[in-house]
RNA sequence: GCGCUCGUAGCUCAGUUGGAUAGAGUGUUGGCCUCCGAAGCCAAAGGUCGUGGGUUCGACUCCCGCCGAGCGCGCCA
C-alpha cells in the first residue's frame, strides 16, 4: 500500500514537472508514513514540505498541486492538504478491508517478505565461555539473537545462527584444573581450594562424574598438587597461585590424562549450555570451536596474510598488528613473547573464516562490555581485504535483575549467580524471553523478577497472550453453538465502527512493521506493534459482541477476530512467546 | 584522563531514523461484568524530553560544550 502511494506521488511529481508547474530535477525521495491519528487518514507524506524549498514555493500551494493530480487514483477513497504541508491519504474503505481475506489465505505466512532476496547472513550470538552454566546475563543476548536470527529468516535472508565456543585458553585450564581439585576432594584429599578457581557446585558435579566413571585413575596426593605452587591471595598473587596449580595438573598428570579431565569438563558445560538454550527456544545451526581454528593452521594462515599485506611488525619479541592504521586507539599484539598465539589471533581467523564461508552479512551479537574490541576486529578485516561494513557488531547492554526492589548482584567465579535455567524455572519461557526482548537491546534494562514471576494483569506478556486466548475461546463458543460462517463471500463493509477501522488498519500495518524491525535490528519493535495490536482488539472486544443475530455481520467480526487471532501468533512466534489458546 | 553506550511522567520504558497537540505500562483517583474470558475496557491526573548553545520551514531526534550514570581502556580469555 505504501508503495503504491509512493508511486502515485512520484508519478504526479513527474507530471508536474512535464507541464512545467515545478522546476526539474527537484529529486524524488518520497516519504509516505502511516499516519497517527485517524483524522490524518491513513497514510501520509512530507513531500511538499521537504520539496519547497528548492521549488520556491510555499509547502501547501506545492501539496495541493500534487493532491490534485493523485485524486481520483483507485484505492485512494479522499485526499486532503493539512497542517503545514502534509499530504493525507484517506484509504477507499475496501481496499484497506481486504488486509482481512489476506490474513486468512497467507495464515502463518503472512508478514514474510523477500526483502532478504535470499542473501546468506550468519548471525553470531551468545558464544559465552563453556566454564559454567549460563546465568541470567547471557539471556538478554540469547533473546535479542534468537528473534533477530528468525525476524531476518522471515524477511527473505538464509540465516545461519552460530556459537563460538571458546575451548582454548587460560580460563579453560582455570576450569579443568578445578575440575581436578575437586576430584582430588572426592578422592578424599584435603585442600584449600584457590580463590581463582571455578567454585561453583557444578565444578563438583562434574568432577563426581569423573570419579564414578574412572574411579581414583587420576588421584595424586594434594602435598604434590600444590607442590612449589606461590601463594594465594590475600597474601599472595591469586593469578600466579593458579597458573602454578595448571602448570603441576599438567605435570602431575601427563597430557592424555589431563586431557581427559579438560575434555569431560569442557563437553559436560557445553552440553549443559545446548540443552538450557533449546528449553529456551533458542537452537543453532553451527557450534564453532575455537580449537579448530589452530588445528587446521588458520591463526596462522591469517597472521602470515596480515604480515603479507604489511600490517605486522615485531617489537619486544612479540608481534604486533599495526590497527592504528584503521583506526584503533593502539596496535594489538598477535602473538606473545612466549610464542603463544593471543585470543586476539583467534579471533581475527575466526572473522576470516566467517567471511571465507561467503556469508554477503556477518552479524555479532556481543555483551556490550566488549566494544572496545570493535575497532581492532574491523581494522584486522580491512588489512585483510574484506569489507569491514559487511561486519556488523550489535551490542546488547546488560540486564539488572532486581527483586523486591533490590538489584541481585552476580559474580561467575564465586558461583553466585542466578542461572538461566533457573530463571526459566522461575518466571517461565514465554516471560523470559519476552522481557528480555521488550526493550531496545543497547539499552541499560532492569528485570523484574516479581513482575516477570507474576501471573496476573501486571504481566505486560499475559497481555498479549490474554488478547489470543479470548480470540481462541470466542472461536471454541461458536462450534459449540454450532454457529458456522455462512456461504460465499464476507461482506467486509459493515465493519464500520471506529474500533473495527483502527483495528483493520494496524493490521494492515505488520508487513511493514516486520520489514522495520528486521532492518533495524530491532525485535523490540515487534514486541510494540504486538501490544498496540492488543490493545485495539481489547478495546473492540469491550465495546461490540462478535457473536450476534446478524450473520453478515457476525461473518465479518469472526472473520476479524480470526484474523488478529493470526497476526498475534505469527508475531509471538517470532519472539520465541508461546500463543496460548487457554489461559 | 581517553573512548563507547546512555539520560523522556513518581517508577519501568516507547517515540516508525528531522514532522502535525511527546505516548504506553505501572502507581494514584473515579467509573464499567444480567452480556463471547474483568489476566480486560473507559476516564482523570502526571513533562522545561539532564542542561546551555547551534543547524532550519520544523529538533526528543542532527552538531558542539557542560552535568550525571554504566561499561571499556592487558603480550587475560
Amino acid at each position: 500500500m505504501k508503495q503504491i502511494i509512493n508511486d502515485l506521488i512520484a508519478q504526479a511529481l513527474l507530471e508536474l514537472e512535464q507541464a512545467a508547474q515545478i522546476p526539474p530535477d527537484l529529486g524524488h525521495n518520497v516519504q509516505v508514513t502511516p499516519s497517527k491519528e485517524p483524522g490524518q487518514g491513513d497514510y501520509a507524506s512530507n513531500i511538499a514540505l521537504m520539496l519547497a524549498k528548492s521549488a520556491a514555493m510555499p509547502p501547501r500551494e506545492l501539496a495541493q498541486l500534487i493532491a490534485d493530480r493523485i485524486a481520483g487514483a483507485d484505492a485512494i477513497g479522499r485526499i486532503e492538504v493539512a497542517g503545514p504541508g502534509f499530504i493525507n491519504f484517506f484509504l477507499a474503505s475496501d481496499a484497506s478491508q481486504s488486509v482481512i481475506n489476506r490474513i486468512l489465505q497467507q495464515g502463518e505466512d503472512f508478514g514474510r517478505s523477500r526483502m532478504g532476496q535470499g542473501s546468506r547472513i550468519q548471525v553470531e550470538f551468545v558464544s559465552a565461555n563453556p566454564t559454567g552454566p549460563l546465568h541470567v546475563g547471557h539471556g538478554r543476548g540469547a533473546a535479542y539473537g534468537a528473534t533477530l536470527a528468525n525476524l531476518l529468516s522471515f524477511v527473505g535472508y538464509d540465516v545461519q545462527r552460530e556459537y563460538y565456543v571458546n575451548d582454548a585458553g587460560r580460563q579453560m585450564h582455570i576450569l579443568g584444573t578445578s575440575t581436578w581439585l575437586r576430584y582430588l576432594e572426592l578422592c578424599g584429599e584435603e585442600i584449600d581450594f584457590p580463590s581463582n578457581g571455578y567454585q561453583g557446585d557444578y565444578v563438583w558435579d562434574i568432577a563426581a562424574d569423573l570419579h564414578r566413571e574412572n574411579a581414583e585413575r587420576f588421584h595424586r596426593p594434594a602435598a604434590q598438587a600444590f607442590a612449589d605452587v606461590s601463594a594465594d591471595a590475600p597474601a599472595g598473587d591469586k593469578e600466579k597461585h593458579i597458573d602454578d596449580l595448571i602448570d603441576n595438573a599438567h605435570g602431575l598428570l601427563g597430557e592424555d590424562e589431563y586431557g581427559i579431565i579438560f575434555d569431560h569438563a569442557l563437553n559436560t558445560l557445553v552440553e549443559v549450555i545446548r540443552t538450557d538454550l533449546h528449553a529456551f527456544g533458542v537452537d543453532f545451526d553451527r557450534w564453532f570451536s575455537e580449537r579448530s581454528l589452530n588445528d587446521e593452521g588458520l591463526i596462522e594462515t591469517a597472521v602470515t596474510r596480515l604480515q603479507d599485506n604489511g600490517y605486522v611488525y615485531e617489537q619486544g619479541g612479540a608481534l604486533w598488528f599495526r590497527s592504528t592504521d584503521f583506526g584503533d586507539e593502539k596496535d594489538r599484539v598477535v602473538r606473545r613473547e612466549n610464542g603463544q598465539t593471543t585470543y586476539f589471533a583467534s579471533d581475527i581467523a575466526y572473522h576470516m573464516n566467517k567471511f571465507d564461508r561467503g556469508f554477503d552479512k556477518v552479524i555479532n551479537v556481543w555483551g556490550a562490555d566488549h566494544h572496545g574490541y570493535i575497532a581492532r576486529v574491523k581494522a584486522s578485516l580491512t588489512a585483510l581485504g574484506y569489507t569491514a561494513d559487511d561486519l556488523e557488531i550489535h551490542l546488547v547492554q546488560f540486564a539488572n535483575l532486581f527483586e523486591k526492589g533490590e538489584k541481585i548482584s552476580m559474580s561467575t567465579r564465586s558461583g553466585e549467580f542466578v542461572t538461566l535455567r533457573q530463571l526459566r524455572e522461575d518466571v517461565g519461557r514465554d516471560a523470559a524471553r519476552f522481557f528480555y526482548v521488550m526493550r531496545k537491546s543497547e539499552h541499560h534494562m532492569d528485570f523484574d523478577l516479581d513482575l516477570a514471576r507474576e501471573q496476573s494483569s501486571d504481566n505486560p506478556v499475559y497481555y498479549l497472550q490474554y488478547a489470543h486466548a479470548r480470540i481462541c475461546s470466542v472461536q471454541r463458543q461458536c462450534s459449540e453453538k454450532g454457529i458456522e460462517a455462512s456461504a460465499g463471500p464476507l461482506n467486509l463493509a459493515c465493519l464500520d465502527n471506529s474500533h473495527e477501522k483502527a483495528l483493520v488498519k494496524h493490521l494492515s500495518l505488520l508487513p511493514e512493521r516486520i520489514e522495520s524491525a528486521a532492518r533495524r535490528r530491532e525485535p523490540h519493535l515487534v514486541v510494540n506493534y504486538l501490544r498496540e495490536l492488543a490493545n485495539h482488539f481489547h478495546s473492540w472486544y469491550n465495546a461490540h459482541q462478535f457473536i450476534v443475530d446478524d450473520a453478515e455481520l457476525r461473518d465479518a467480526r469472526l472473520a476479524l477476530a480470526a484474523a488478529v487471532g493470526q497476526v498475534m501468533r505469527n508475531g509471538l512466534n517470532l519472539l520465541g512467546v508461546g500463543a496460548p489458546e487457554k489461559m
